[in-house]
DNA sequence: GTAATTTCCGAACATTAGTGCGGATGCAAT
DNA sequence: ATTGCATCCGCACTAATGTTCGGAAATTAC
């Protein structure tokens, strides 16, 4: 099999790099302008000399159609994890309202921030996001400012899991871990040292179920 | 809480699979006809309103530009992210020997478990491992029973951070904030609600310093 | 009930993006 | 030189694709 040309290298590795950054295999006029090339049928003729070389697959007349081949012998391909990108939603701090995935304010955040972390130490979950703490609030939850609390949507949880709740009458939100007692709700500190409160079961509204807390002290 | 309606479900589900099945997003057509919508723009509204919610992010104007959150990632696209392999050294408990990477060499890490972790949320460290907590021993560093400790090996750090140190007097190890002042050395709790301690400053001696926290609640 | 909101429809419209073609350029073998 | 081949150029053409808008239908709120 004839050798790939240096141009057509450059074209593999820009492919590379742009489904990397963004999901999604670049278009022709991507690829002319990210290698600089001063026409769309060059690319358009390496691409087919690609295709012929085993080198990616491609779908004709689909825009993106693109889908790279194993890589070649000779680069060590970093092992590939399963990952999961989490989407930053925003900040939480105490008096602030709870944001929620759903909220308003937070539907024209544009360029929203994703996190991406590995499958395996975030486990299964459907409706993943996260928010960062700031301030001091919930020091009682162990949790402290500038830590990054990975959340779930959900409107119920199990006793002992550690939830969002809002305390209706109050008007407040907190991390709590739930204990759903028939007509009260227990809400306990993680500080076990602290005392917990209970509450009327309809006076609590579960917003999110914690997941996980990721404190960077780098 | 306001739920993803049963379309937005659908088209949800249609994108992943797509996306499983050809290693490309799909088009707003594609995903017309794939979940029998007879207009492009309720497509189009509707993917509007899964970014809204944070399901998925999209790139305007461009073919094809999404790309799914809190979800799976393709699996035969090797979209992969810049890991660190992190080894699991043990757990540490109260009163139990501080685990340290010089028990172990760092060439002989079979049976050793390592954890995927992204390079970007972990930052730059060398000599990196991970302990699990046992117990509510540190308790007052706002870390607790189960969490993850990912230590950097390093005989000093710099004001402020926090590190596990031994106390030589005592043989006893504590993760702190540390503050070298001269003679004396401070160590400062998390929880700033509790008070610090001073001590010779020869009287301790920095084992690690505290990268990140990782605990999981799922 | 009415009103407000959400969702859907249909049909354009405006870009975006893949393809084709005639002709250049460069290079190596003849 | 001349031929053959691979690559590149510019341009146009067509298909693919995202967007918009008025209005209808369904749903929810009051």
């Amino acid at each position: 099999m004839k050798a790939l040309s240096e141009r057509q290298q450059q074209i593999l590795s820009f492919i590379e790099e742009f489904i990397e950054k963004h999901d999604y295999p670049p278009t022709v006029r991507d690829i002319q302008s990210g290698c600089g090339i001063s026409s769309t049928s060059v690319v358009s003729y390496n691409l087919d000399r690609l295709k012929d070389s085993g080198a990616l697959s491609r779908d004709s007349e689909v825009s993106r159609g693109l889908k790279l081949a194993g890589q070649k012998s000779g680069t060590a391909a970093p092992v590939g994890i399963d990952t999961v990108a989490v989407p930053l939603l925003g900040t939480i701090a105490a008096g602030s309202p709870f944001p929620m995935p759903e909220n308003d304010t937070w539907s024209d955040l544009t360029g929203q921030e994703l996190i991406d972390l590995p499958q395996a130490i975030i486990g299964p979950g459907n409706n993943l996001y996260a928010l960062k703490v700031r301030g001091e609030s919930m020091i009682d939850a162990l949790i402290s400012d500038g830590d990054l609390v990975i959340m779930e949507q959900a409107s119920s949880v199990r006793n002992g899991q550690m939830a969002a709740v809002r305390i209706k009458s109050d008007n407040t939100t907190t991390l709590k871990h739930f204990y759903a007692e028939g007509p009260r709700t227990r809400l306990e500190p993680a500080n076990s040292q602290m005392e917990a409160m209970t509450f009327n079961s309809s006076d609590v509204e579960v917003i999110s179920r914690v997941i996980a807390v990721w404190r960077y002290m780098g």
